[in-house]
DNA sequence: CCTCAATTGATAGACATCTAACAGTTAGAC
DNA sequence: GTCTAACTGTTAGATGTCTATCAATTGAGG
C-alpha cells in the first residue's frame, strides 16, 4: 500500500502539465502565458504601478519589464511616464493589444471550461480548500482574488 | 458569490510557490531541484538510458544533458559509453554525488513532512484523486509512480 | 559488404524567470 | 536650499526549460 510520490512533487508535475497544455492553447492563437496574464490584468484595469502589475500576475519586476518591452515592440501597449511623478510608467493597451486580448480569451475560456467540467461543484470547493492549505505557512498568495 | 481565479491558474500559482519554497530548502544545502531529482532517480537505480532518466524526472532530453554536464563538472557523477552499445551513456554517481544526495535528502524529507502535516489521511487521498483529474485527457503522467 | 533507417545523445538557439546591482526621481530633514 | 533616503523601474548576468537540428552508432535488407 504505497502512497506514491510526495504530494509536493505531484502538485508541481500536475501544474507543469496543465501549464504546458494552456501554453499550447494560447500559442495556437499567437500568444503566450505571460502575455495573456498581462493583457488580462490590464483589461481588468486599475494597477497603479508596474510593481502592482507584477504582483498581480505573480512575477518579479524585472520579468514584467522584460515582457512589457516585448509587447511594446509588438505594438500591444504603450508606456509613458506620469508627468506628475516621472518615476512611474503608465502602461496602456493599444487597439491591437485589446484585439489580441479578445482572441486569446477564446482559448483561455475554452481551456477553463475543459478543466471545470472535470469536477463537481463540491469537488471544486474541496480542491480550492486543499490547494489553499499549501500556502498556510509558505505565503502562496499573489494579490487579490480578482 | 465569486468563485475566484480559474482553477488552472490557482493550481499553477500554488505549485509555483511550493516549488520555490522547496528550491530554497535545497539551496540552503547547496543543491537545486533538478539536481536533487537526478540524484534521487540515480539512487533509485535502474534507468536504462538518459531518455528513461529524463522521463522519470519530467524533463526533456536536452535539459537532462544540460544538468548531467554540470553535475559531471562538479564531480557528482561520471558518464561513460557502454562498450557493447556505444550510443548509450552509463551514468554513475560518485562518492561525492552520494554524499550530496544524503545531504539534500534531509531537506527534501523535512519539506515533505511539513506538507504532509497539513492534510489528514483522508484529505490526502482526496487531493491525490483530484489532482489526478487534471490529467484525465491532457496526459499528465511522468512515468511510473516510483 | 553497403546502404539506410532507427536509436541515442549532444548542440544551437530561444524563452521565462530569478537576484543583485544600478539609475532616475521625489520628498523629507535639517 | 541641499542632501539624503525612499521609491520605481531597468540592466546585467545566471538558471532551467523547451524545440529543432545535428552527429555518432547500430542493425537490417538487399
Amino acid at each position: 500500500m504505497r502512497e506514491g510520490k510526495p504530494i509536493g512533487l505531484l502538485l508541481v508535475q500536475t501544474a507543469k502539465a496543465v501549464s504546458r497544455a494552456f501554453e499550447d492553447e494560447l500559442a495556437a492563437r499567437g500568444g503566450s502565458r505571460p502575455v495573456w496574464l498581462i493583457l488580462l490584468a490590464l483589461m481588468d484595469g486599475a494597477h497603479r504601478t508596474q510593481a502592482d502589475l507584477a504582483a498581480a500576475i505573480g512575477v518579479r519586476g524585472p520579468t514584467l519589464t522584460h515582457h512589457l518591452g516585448g509587447m511594446e515592440r509588438d505594438g500591444l501597449l504603450t508606456r509613458k511616464r506620469l508627468p506628475e511623478n516621472r518615476r512611474v510608467q503608465v502602461v496602456a493597451l493599444t487597439a491591437k493589444g485589446r484585439a489580441t486580448f479578445h482572441k486569446l480569451r477564446q482559448g483561455a475560456m475554452s481551456f477553463d471550461r475543459d478543466l471545470d467540467r472535470r469536477f463537481t461543484r463540491a469537488e471544486m470547493v474541496t480542491l480550492r480548500d486543499l490547494l489553499g492549505r499549501f500556502g498556510a505557512s509558505a505565503t502562496v498568495g499573489f494579490g487579490p482574488d480578482s
